[in-house]
DNA sequence: GATTGACATGTCAGCTCTTACATGTCACTC
DNA sequence: GAGTGACATGTAAGAGCTGACATGTCAATC
């Protein structure tokens, strides 16, 4: 009989839907530049997807094509239908909170190496983590996005406080693979 | 003419060698259950993941079958050549920083929302901090998963920590929709 | 007028992951 | 012996995403 009720997604179309909410009308490539630039701690999403969902959310008409310029541009707005179910899916969707990162990945398996190392690989998570959050905190903080923003920075800086006592320990470990010199 | 040459992902492999590799040979079931308790706020996977994988990694010479007990139980190592390649994925592979966060997500979509609207959401996100922060804490910090617990743990009490900075901010705007009634 | 590079849109193969469906064993209780 | 529930393993459809490939415009420089 097989009854399929997929509880898709959605969370590409809702990025989207509030990219054009927020900033008005767009074309895809300016989208994908958007993404890019302001959405990147959040969702990522490259060209290669975000034309094929325009053109899923036109049919499904949460935006419409506002007018075609130059070179082809296709200006999408947001419709009031799109408006509407993108503010009921912020006020009743219920996050998961699943994460899936290859630093935790990585952090979860340090104690298969050696201390050497074990401290070159947080030394180049600590390094990663410093990078994004150098990008984070160049961004403008009173621009749309500055919850989000406001959120990567902590939790940049709680990563980056985790590399540090992390190195530390590995580092006051005696050579011995064991801890515990006295207790 | 068409050259591919995909990055495979390989976490889940990765992931999976690591279980077998702390905690020596299990079955897909047992690694299912590990997944579930001590890398759910790692990586998410369930049995009809484990099990296809489990299959092509045997095929890859990276797992082998010890034995086949009662009820069909078959029971995975991991071989020398499956620790070598997780010992090296770890040493070499450069994590993506990439996030893909539905509460990040809805935190940056937050001013599309009135204040009332808003505040909900942020407790709700709250909410959905403090239950994923009230697990780790339970969880045993001597145990192999120990760094990634620690870095799960500042992780989640910095997300707690802005998700009150936020509701305080939320809270303190005067009712009118633009704060400054004074600079 | 030829080249270069930013602009602009698309397709497709193949991998990843989730959901639903499917099957069967074993131990224990009613 | 019938039923329940934990144990145990699978398949398949379809959504989600990445990387490679493909095409064409327009403005500026050489």
């Amino acid at each position: 009989m097989s009854i399929l009720c997929y509880a898709a997604d959605m969370s590409l179309r809702i990025a989207l839907l509030g990219l054009l909410d927020a900033t008005g009308p767009a074309s895809g490539y300016d989208l994908a530049k958007s993404f890019e630039r302001s959405l990147n701690h959040v969702w990522q999403a490259g060209h290669t997807q975000i034309y094929p969902e325009l053109v899923k959310m036109a049919a499904d008409g949460l935006v419409a094509v506002e007018s075609e310029g130059a070179r082809g541009r296709k200006i999408y707005a947001i419709t009031p239908e799109g408006a509407e179910r993108l503010r009921s899916w912020l006020i009743e969707h219920e996050p998961t909170g699943a994460i899936r990162s290859e630093v935790a990945l990585q952090a979860f398996l340090l104690p298969l190496l050696d201390k050497e190392s074990a401290i070159a690989v947080v030394e180049r998570i600590r390094a990663r983590l410093q990078q994004r959050l150098a990008v984070l905190e160049c961004k403008d903080p009173s621009k749309f996005g500055r919850y989000a923003l406001n959120l990567g920075l902590s939790q940049g800086r709680s990563g980056l406080a985790w590399a540090d006592e992390t190195l530390a320990e590995l580092r006051g470990l005696e050579p011995a693979d064991q801890p515990a010199p006295a207790t």
